[in-house]
DNA sequence: CAGTGAGCGAGCTTCCGCTTGACTT
């Protein structure tokens, strides 16, 4: 062995090993393999802020194996990514691994082709110093920020919350869009509709009128006009030719948003499936910000989309991205191999795949032509009213289906009742009639909350958080009760209709379906106390455009123009002074709302944050007497309890009745809702309600877990269970948390649901156990 | 293993960005 490569992901380092050839072994980092220690701050503020790395822990077995290898090479090559994080990769490989500066070689490329490798090997350079200041930059003020806002939010309002540059941003954009809705009025209007036919034939005309009503006096005012009107006519034809382009191939974001619209996956599923897709060769590395595409996946496309569709389909194009402080350290997210337009594979897998290859595919093709149409239609007589009054119809004809034939990206409107259609070829100048004509009340819609996918868009747009982070931050902000991911329908409404059919108008009602919001991300209590909080003391790391502007700064480190030590100083001496003086002046935010006051005991009642999560009180903190307390229920929250509900919470723990001679009580406890019978505790299930459960259920609780106990009893008493001798070893059968299984020479094999251990023979037990070493031995 | 919330004070919690482990019975 001569050389060493070492580059980020094991994946890659399988590629390349194979265009590499004998004399090269290449090896992976798994990521970064040193940070600031976890425990403490590990940054000497005193001393030039200087960083405290040490080898993260699992990583230690690793870097000994890197050693090792690097005894046992005549040249060590560092081929992490072209980004900043990647470049801090290598010169953090290059301390820990005690290379020498002047011999070993950094080499980039940022796609796996043999000529891209090739061209690296023959172009090495030494470590970018300034792009490693300006990780260690980004990574100081990252940890300055989280470690030092973070214990303030434990004294001031709860403990084991968290802020960050990232996640207490995304948790403002949420809570500020849930304020938005509520101010939002919404407000009633009348959308008028007509069907319209030609005189001398049978198709049919859908239109719409160019303006709403806002009142019912108005709109059936309008349509008793029309019940009058006369000489409809398509006073105007529009036809105008359009063209429509292919969206981009994807990066990860644009990949999350169109997963989860397309196949409704979370952000952290399309990652995993991803992952996946990556492991298994399908696909290139799912995390990246770049649209770019290698030359020979435009070739692949090229041959491929011509093949399939015909040559007047290719169209070359370079994307260019458009994504703030984006690294560009990969390709696009692409098919390997763009002849295969599916996978064998599991569902998920194929799903993803086949809408990658899509995508991929449209990007080369070309524009797709269209011909738009608007229709106006009018009649006599209009009112002398200052805007005249048409009906509309709009059409669209497809001239050359393009880049159309293969993909369409979806949009986030949920409003989409405009459906497209195509219009029947009529003259200018032709006499219609009116068949109906409908006046519905609608209401204006507020702005739509935030879902997972739109929530990693808008960060992006902000240049905030990496194609690595934007699952991990909401699974963080998730995990910290600032956000709930839900359903929630909105309230059915009244809507009013005025029909005009056969010239009569009449009106009737209706009732407009609550509209469904699914997976959407709503601000918790905590998650609205804490961004007021933020907001109130730590404005400028809250505000949208800081990332954008300490990137400007890392920039100009990377540049060389700058010293990251003067950048973070310029930084934390005023950041630091608002720490000390917030955690000295600042009150301590309970959220604390008065409800009213209690009619038994004419005390106050309070709902606040609590150490433990959201509770109603009776009585003053502060008082002789201490107050009582009950946690809130799920789905309540401090700003819409009302007083009643808060009394309700204090029922607990309730008597139900006797049982067997013997008190039953239901109430909650550490691990949930519990009953508590003769001294034993027995789980609520999940549809239980510890405020409602009768004492039938209750008992039936009990029983239940009884008897499964005494099922256990009785298995216990036939297993372990041996079923024979195998060339002096016992094949044993047990039943154990996850189903039946067999143990031989030490190790367990698991056994099928179906099977039932006690009529197993001692041949087919050894024949399972072989099947599945066998299997075991290919993994390791 | 079946609360807590006040107050005392011990010790705990926390960031963002790179990457994939796992043993599963």
């Amino acid at each position: 062995m001569k050389n060493l490569v070492i580059v980020e992901s094991p994946a890659k380092a399988k590629t390349i090993e194979k265009f590499l050839g004998k004399d090269y072994t290449v090896r992976s980092s798994y990521g970064h393999i040193r940070d600031l220690a976890k425990k403490e701050m590990s940054i000497d503020v005193d001393n030039n802020y200087e960083p405290q790395y040490q080898i993260s822990d699992d990583k230690k077995a690793l870097v000994s194996e890197l050693k090792k290898a690097v005894k046992e090479a005549d040249q060590v090559w560092l081929a992490s990514d072209e980004d900043r994080e990647g470049e801090a990769i290598a010169w953090h490989l290059q301390e820990t691994l005690k290379l020498d500066p002047a011999t070993t070689q950094r080499i980039v490329f940022n796609e796996i082709t043999k000529t891209a490798i090739l061209h690296a090997i023959e172009n090495p350079r030494h470590i970018d110093m300034n792009l490693v200041d300006a990780q260690q930059a980004r990574r100081v003020l990252d940890r300055l920020v989280g470690y030092e806002i973070s214990p303030i939010l434990w004294s001031k309002i709860k403990p084991a919350l968290s802020a960050g540059r990232v996640q207490s941003v995304a948790v403002r954009l949420i809570v500020e869009r849930e304020e938005e809705i509520k101010r939002f009025e919404s407000k009633p209007y009348f959308k008028v509709t007509a069907h319209f036919h030609p005189i001398d034939s049978d198709k049919i005309l859908a239109a719409e009128l160019n303006r709403h009503f806002d009142t019912a006096a108005e709109a059936e005012a309008f349509l008793k006009s029309l019940a009058e009107g006369s000489g409809f006519r398509i006073a105007k034809i529009e036809n105008r030719p359009a063209r429509r382009s292919p969206a981009p191939p994807f990066t990860t974001s644009t990949l999350q948003q169109e997963a989860s619209r397309k196949l409704g996956f979370s952000v952290a599923r399309t990652m995993q499936v991803a992952q996946q897709l990556y492991e298994s060769g399908y696909i290139t590395y799912m995390r990246t910000d770049s649209v770019n595409l290698s030359q020979l996946a435009l070739g692949m496309a090229k041959q491929e989309i011509a093949a399939q569709y015909g040559a007047e389909y290719v169209k070359t194009r370079h994307y260019q991205t458009k994504t703030k402080g984006a690294q560009e350290a990969h390709e696009a997210i692409r098919p390997t191999d763009l002849t295969a337009q599916t996978i064998n594979a599991e569902n998920a897998q194929r799903r993803l795949y086949e809408l990658i290859w899509k995508r991929t595919v449209a990007s080369q093709m070309a524009d797709a032509e269209i011909e738009k149409t608007e229709i106006e239609i009018d009649w006599e007589p209009q009112s002398a009213e200052k805007e005249r009054m048409v009906f509309q119809c709009s059409g669209e004809q497809v001239k050359f289906d393009g880049f159309l034939k293969v993909y369409m990206e979806s949009s986030d409107e949920e409003d989409d009742s405009q459906t497209v259609r195509m219009l029947p070829h009529l003259p200018e100048g032709t006499r219609l009639s009116l068949d109906d004509c409908e006046a519905a009340q609608h209401y204006t819609q507020h702005p739509p909350r935030y879902t997972e996918a739109s929530l990693v868009k808008k960060l992006e747009d902000l240049g905030i958080g990496r194609p690595s982070t934007y699952a991990p931050t909401i699974s963080t902000i998730l995990k910290r009760e600032y956000i709930i991911k839900e359903d929630r329908e909105s309230e059915p409404r009244h809507c009013t209709v005025f029909t005009l059919k056969g010239g009569q108008v009449r009106q009737t009602e209706r009732t407009e379906h609550g509209m469904v919001e699914k997976n959407k991300l709503f601000p918790t209590d905590i998650g609205c106390v804490v961004n007021n909080f933020l907001m109130d003391h730590f404005t400028d790391i809250l505000d949208y455009n800081f990332t954008a502007t300490v990137e400007k700064d890392f920039d100009e480190i990377a540049a060389g123009k700058k010293d990251w030590h003067k950048v973070i100083n310029s930084f934390y001496v005023p950041f630091h002074k608002n720490i000390r003086q917030t955690q000295q002046t600042s009150q301590r935010t309970t959220g604390s709302r008065l409800l009213g006051v209690d009619p038994a005991s004419g005390k106050n009642v309070y709902a606040k944050i609590g150490r433990y999560g959201t509770l109603v009180q009776i009585g003053e903190t502060n008082s002789d007497e201490k107050p009582r307390f009950a946690s809130m229920k799920k789905g309540q929250s401090i700003e819409t309890i009302t007083l009643e509900e808060a009394l309700g919470l204090f029922a607990l723990p309730r008597t139900l009745g006797m049982f067997e001679d013997k008190e039953v009580t239901v109430s909650i406890g550490k691990f949930g809702p519990y009953v508590r019978h003769n001294g034993k505790f027995y789980s609520l299930g999940k549809n239980d309600d510890p405020y409602e459960v009768p004492l039938e259920r209750a008992i039936d609780i009990i029983r239940i877990k009884r008897e499964a106990e005494q099922q256990k009893e009785e298995l216990k008493k036939v297993y372990p269970h041996e079923i024979g001798q195998q060339d002096g070893d016992a094949v044993v059968a047990n039943i154990g948390k996850f189903g039946p299984y067999l143990t031989y020479r030490g190790e367990n094999y698991r056994l099928g649901k179906d099977i039932d251990p006690l009529k197993l023979d001692l041949g087919t037990a050894m024949s399972i156990i072989d099947k599945s070493a066998k299997k075991k031995s290919r993994k390791k």
